[in-house]
DNA sequence: TAGTGGTCTAGACCACATT
DNA sequence: ATGTGGTCTAGACCACTAG
């Protein structure tokens, strides 16, 4: 019989007060020392449990005033997206990519804007198809600052992805990213073999390190046969989440 | 001059390391009592820096051997889906929504088999278009646990979500999810108002309360006026996540 | 000024790993 | 037996917020 941690029963308190409604949004609920009087346990420990509910998104704290229930998740949900070598691997799948392109372009007033750099700027550009089990899965094309990616020429991306190169000459700092339906051009049909009318999904993402943009990517994947996925699990431990493709 | 805390002293020391590559993924780190000797602080201050890094998912502990690094990151991402009129909403924009049906079916062997359900157990059933400022942006079809949640056909759906209603009646406890591009049927284009060859980007989602399957719900949105996006800070204060329709 | 959270200390006992 | 992480204590000082 493993008991629980004290701090667990303080959670469990909050959460169920929350869950009956008895603490709803926006609500104050008792302060570090008003719970460690009344569970009988040092301050500290009181603190630990509102930190892990802060953690959760439950909780929001303000110094000075006080411990606060923040706004219903509602669904709220995580998708949690890794790279595509991985993910392929992961289901006992071969993995394999093709190379179709890689060279340098100058930036145009549109690509010098995104990356912060000037019009004429070089940036690399690589196009790679990948496959699992000699089935394209996702089409990347990708501009990279040369700048900040040196050797990015010289690198053999059927065996290592661009991703992993970046990841070592420029530790990432922030990312953004968008996912979409779009109509595909004749390139995008053919090089993912699609169907007359399938859509793709879209995975648009721009990544800094901390000397600027580093590389902007879309990401394409056929409709029919791709998705990103995942779970989340409240109220037992925690959240969770993977990605899938299909 | 606000002076850094201690434990982020450390925190930026063991991630310093990881970014030069002194410690590789694997590797076990110093422990807590080293750590504790070696900035000259408390062994719970080092222990609030490690377990801070572990929440972060860079470092993993096991009881009685260490402190490891886990494995890079790469560009895992993160995408977080609130409610459509949230998101509306907080756009400044006018959220309506129009309830095209809803009633009850009875269980064909393939949703019985979803829910958990008997064959010919009711299900209620929900067909539901949001708009923004006066545009459809989303078709949700929704199927509930008629079991699971008494009163909803009595609701009145265009003032409040089904979500928010599900949420009172059941509180939630696991979420699955995956998010498509589709060719949607003809039923969804003239509801969505999609041009000829314009895909939607479709979210399914199967959401649990402690009691069983509560709902599943698929979300067509119009692929050209619609995705979902978010970014992610790293190695700063730690990540973050919104979603976006446009 | 009194209350709150943010941080930190210098101990402690325990369960678990490795040796 | 030793070292590790997991937990906990009973204080403390500080910065901030509120009345």
């Amino acid at each position: 019989m493993t008991s629980k941690p004290e701090y667990q029963r303080i959670i469990d308190f909050v959460v169920s007060n929350i869950e009956s409604g008895g603490f709803k949004a926006g609500d104050k609920i008792p302060s570090e020392n008003e719970l460690a009087q009344e569970f009988d346990v040092a301050r500290m420990t009181a603190n630990r449990a509102i930190k892990e509910l802060v953690h959760r998104g439950v909780l929001h704290r303000v110094k000075g005033s006080g411990s606060f229930v923040s706004n219903q998740h509602y669904d709220q949900t995580l998708v949690q997206i890794s790279s595509i070598s991985d993910l392929v691997r992961s289901k006992g799948a071969h993995y394999a990519a093709k190379v179709m392109q890689l060279d340098t372009l100058y930036c145009d007033p549109s690509l010098a804007e995104s990356f912060g750099l000037a019009e004429g700027s070089p940036v690399y550009f690589a196009e790679i198809v990948h496959f699992e089990d000699r089935l394209p899965i996702q089409l990347e094309r990708r501009w990279v600052n040369a700048s900040l990616a040196q050797g990015f020429l010289d690198q053999d991306f059927s065996t290592k992805t661009t991703t992993e190169f970046l990841m070592e000459v420029a530790p990432l700092s922030r990312v953004e990213y968008r996912i979409a339906a779009a109509t595909p051009d004749r390139e995008i049909k053919a090089a993912l073999d699609l169907g007359e009318m399938e859509p793709v999904l879209r995975l648009r993402r721009k990544t800094w390190s901390f000397s600027g943009v580093v590389t902007e990517v879309d990401l394409y994947h056929p409709g029919s046969r791709f998705s990103f996925s995942g779970y989340n699990d409240f109220s037992i431990g925690d959240k969770s989440g993977f990605q899938q493709g299909r």
